[in-house]
DNA sequence: CAAGTGCCTTTATC
DNA sequence: AGATAAAGGCACT
């Protein structure tokens, strides 16, 4: 299967799929190899022809955004020349449409971890508590369910690398699992009342809770504040905080809430209705361009 | 190569 | 409200 992407529909693959917005694609020669949902995906990008196995052409456009009108999105959130040269920069990354359960289980196990690690720690939950999948004779494990996180022990989590979070994983499954509750249903109801109901789960604070909002509920207009973006809005946006949140943001202390919603709410007000977008391209040239 | 620093933070406590 | 500390372990320098 492959699409034909046109120039108002472009993707650039591999900015979307390193940026660190997912954490279960791995590229091995053109191809990229991921676990979504229970299968493997096979993805590669040549020029403006994207081909995939394994999938049908419906689920290719949701996954990896290709419904969203990037045109429209990046004419939107280019306020500045800043975000103007991180948007040059990966013209093309798109914003996942992932899966809600995983993205929250993710972004808790995430906290205070580097990429890296966050998708080790991904990759040793679900080979030891997902089910075995196979594609070109090669293993991949699919992401535990809600019921085998509820039902593993505190210790087995732990072992995974989750460290302290394991309790709050366990804790989290064990809830959405017996209460049966349908994180999907959240894409229908707005973003603060879906903000709310994550901000309830143990392991979810404010940044866990806007990951997961724009990453698989499509509150595009979410803008998670971790430290990479902290020092972004700092070194390129003072002049429009106010002199005495600057001052208390700028050392190295860990943001207090209060602190934190200033500077999601700037990123929301300032951006617009897809800040979300304007957090990611801000967040990958920051990686890259230090 | 060892050791120090940092990490897409949250929670508990004062 | 705001300040402070602790948390497991990996990656990078």
């Amino acid at each position: 299967m492959h699409i034909q992407l046109s120039p108002l529909r472009s993707l650039n693959l591999d900015a979307t799929l390193c940026c660190g917005q997912a954490f279960r694609w791995v590229k091995r020669g053109d191809w990229w190899y991921g676990v979504v949902g229970d299968r493997v995906l096979k993805v590669r990008q040549i020029a403006r022809r994207l081909e995939s196995e394994n999938a049908d052409l419906a689920f290719v456009e949701d996954y990896f955004g290709l419904t969203d009108d990037l045109q429209r999105i990046l004419s939107s959130i280019t306020k500045d020349k800043h975000i103007g040269q991180a948007v040059e920069a990966f013209r093309g990354l798109r914003i996942l449409h992932q899966e809600p359960w995983e993205c929250l289980i993710s972004y808790i196990c995430a906290t205070y971890k580097n990429v890296p690690a966050i998708m080790q720690t991904i990759q040793r939950l679900s080979k030891s508590f997902g089910s075995l999948l196979t594609l070109d004779g090669q293993q991949f494990f699919a992401f535990p369910t809600p019921e085998s996180l509820a039902n593993s022990t505190v210790r087995g989590l732990e072992e995974c690398g989750l460290g302290y979070r394991a309790r709050y994983v366990s804790e989290t499954a064990r809830r959405i699992h017996e209460t049966g509750l349908d994180l999907g249903r959240l894409r229908r109801v707005d973003r603060e009342e879906a903000r709310r109901e994550l901000l309830n789960l143990p392991g979810v604070g404010p940044k866990v809770a806007d990951c997961v909002l724009l990453f698989s509920l499509g509150k595009l207009e979410a803008f998670p504040v971790d430290v990479r973006i902290r020092r972004a809005l700092l070194r390129h946006y003072s002049e429009h905080l106010a002199k005495e949140l600057v001052k208390r943001v700028s050392d190295g202390r860990s943001l207090s809430s209060s602190e934190y919603e200033k500077l999601s709410r700037f990123g929301r007000e300032y951006f617009g209705e897809y800040a979300g977008y304007a957090q990611e391209y801000l967040y990958h040239y920051e990686r890259i361009r230090g």
